[in-house]
DNA sequence: TTCCATGCAAACAATTTGCAGCAGT
DNA sequence: ACTGCTGCAAATTGTTTGCATGGAA
């Protein structure tokens, strides 16, 4: 893959923010800093830089994808109130593919998984 | 929730087909059974259906999602070939949202798990 | 100078919605 | 009668693609 300063920056923007950040958040973040770049440019280089290991993808059930910049091991735990990801590490649970193995005669390689709950702020903020 | 006979044969359908079919696949199929329905009324009666707790909704990340008629607490593995659905007993893992709960300030309640891997008969058909 | 990258707009897939009419209780 | 259900078409949302141009090696 040759070089390319809008890859760079969509590559830096989601590992400098902390907020998995959808393809249009990435956008919009990168506007908001003079950046010119199209939203299919996003998208590509998002798809690019996942595949290639350097962002990990958070494909959240309906609903935009996630990117994480942060490529070790690990889940996702979803706020079901406003959308906040937080991270799980991944050793913390056991070896599942291997467990589900002996149910299936799949060749199990591999889990998307993904927490959701209340987050601290919207719990304290609405108690209905 | 009043009787609706369109929304009873959805219902059937999935129950009687163990394809975890779409709302696609449930359109098409009803229609192939001459019955007069439309794709909205498919994905309305699926959303309440699954809303109520009469069918499970698999959240397939990137594609169409899937509906299941077993609506007892099980997990899925998808075929990354052909798109297959199988299913795995839930209570063949242990209680994961525990296990992360020590991890996070989330509340969890609840997961999205789905086990991907290739299938038997992929593994036969091509050997590459 | 050969690819790959980009912008733009159009295409796309999955799903939802507005509205008028029809059906269940 | 009242309310929820349905069909149809249009609208939305998230994402990809065709094409002409611009930039990196």
């Amino acid at each position: 893959m040759i070089y390319s300063k809008k890859r760079e920056l969509v590559l830096d923007y989601v590992r400098t923010n902390c907020t998995h950040p959808t393809a249009e958040e990435v956008y919009s973040g990168l506007r908001a800093l003079d950046v010119n770049v199209s939203l299919a440019t996003v998208y590509r280089n998002l798809n690019q830089l996942a595949e290639s290991g350097l962002l990990q993808r958070i494909a959240t059930p309906s609903g935009a994808d996630r990117f994480d910049g942060n490529i070790a091991q690990h889940l996702h735990a979803i706020c079901t109130r406003c959308g906040r990801v937080e991270d799980i590490p991944r050793n913390a649970l056991p070896d599942l593919c291997k467990i589900a193995s002996s149910y299936t005669d799949m060749e199990l390689s591999d889990i998307t998984l993904v927490f959701h709950g209340v987050c601290s702020v919207c719990r304290n903020h609405t108690k209905n």
